[in-house]
DNA sequence: AATCGATTCAAACAAACGTTTGATTATACT
DNA sequence: AGTATAATCAAACGTTTGTTTGAATCGATT
């Protein structure tokens, strides 16, 4: 073997080229340019583009997916027979996806970004790969918010789980852009501040009264 | 000359692939076969691919935004020197690019997703044409919006901004999505009620209480 | 040292992209 | 009727795309 790991070159790159540019508008010629690796490789490791994206993504997506059913079931326990009150739930949804920007060693800003730009993409493709890893998250913080919001009739329920992907996807994907809108006020990096702010912003959302 | 009008068949067609699938997933030969021209048309007219996209987008959002702010207008006359409520900002806000999807001369269903979509699009070149558009629009709604809320502190207001902006590009782009994963029990269609229920949740989580 | 499977490499593949060309046709004007 | 202008067309331009090929090279095993 020529270095030590050629895939996780590969990977790496990706990820940090897709998060920018989004997947459909990055080549895999800047792919190998950035890894330092041969355009083959690619094929060979991966055996296409797409199978590529699909590791990108699975590789983050599976610790992060459990890391949320990991807080939600450790705030039920703690509730016992009682609900689990709405910002619990919605820090333990929003949570480890935010936070995910302070650790390097998980993808950073970078993946953060990549993956709130996938929820808003399109692409079938993605679409499907993103659904198929998020629906039992989905399945079980459903029950765990309808709980929690005892009043509120399923339709408006829905439309508002509808309303706060909007906002989580955005905010993990470009809260870039919120630096200079707000002339360099908001920090972005400051990442307690960020999902401690979502947080508040979408249980005030979710419990407003229905007109 | 041929036909009445290939301009506007070109815009139409583009208009459309450029909201199912995204600008740069759309190639002007699709363009060109389904508003069945020869693919030189586009060029002999719009110069270019970006000319036709810039050209696509703002043919609808000159008038949108000048909808916006002569709601908005009408509305802080009503009100006087009192500030226009936050519910009536948001209608002038939100009202108009949702309300598109009902008026087919107007772009109807389908610009209100190409909308949608490129306030959440990562190419830079789509970004800058957005928001020299929306930047006066952003200007005159700013103070409206802050005199709404006066006990918001500016950190606070431009986030909550920011998430604002999420939720109702997500709506506009994709809520068709929101049909299968309620079971059929939301309706996209029904404008009224997904302008009513987003203007109730964005309220809400305006005037959350900051922690 | 020889052999083997696993990996890397330069080069080429066909297909699709945005754009340009130059000839041809339709319309408007004198 | 004849000319000028505007619009349409088929064909090709040079790039770039994802993917494939076949030879070269590596590390470990016999």
């Amino acid at each position: 073997m020529r270095r030590k790991d050629t895939k996780t070159a590969i990977l790496d790159a990706a990820e940090q080229l897709f998060a920018a540019q989004g997947p459909n508008a990055t080549s895999l010629r800047q792919v190998i340019s950035k890894a330092k690796v041969n355009l083959a490789a690619i094929h060979y490791h991966f055996g296409s583009k797409e199978s590529l994206m699909r590791t990108v993504l699975s590789r983050r997506l599976i610790p992060l997916n459990a890391e949320r059913l990991a807080l939600l079931e450790s705030c039920e326990r703690k509730s016992g027979k009682r609900p689990v009150p709405l910002p619990k739930v919605l820090e333990a949804l929003v949570g480890p996806a935010l936070r995910l920007s302070r650790d390097p060693e998980r993808g950073g800003t970078v993946f953060m970004r990549l993956l709130g730009r996938c929820v808003l993409e399109p692409d079938e493709t993605i679409q499907t790969m993103l659904n198929h890893q998020f629906h039992y998250v989905l399945e079980r913080f459903t029950p765990a918010l309808q709980r929690a919001l005892p009043d509120l009739p399923p339709v408006d329920f829905f439309w508002r789980i509808h309303f706060l992907v909007g906002s989580m996807a955005h905010t993990m994907a470009d809260s870039e852009r919120l630096r200079s809108i707000s002339g360099g006020l908001c920090d972005p990096d400051d990442t307690e501040g960020t999902i401690s702010r979502l947080v508040a912003f979408l249980a005030g959302g979710l419990k407003a009264k229905v007109k």
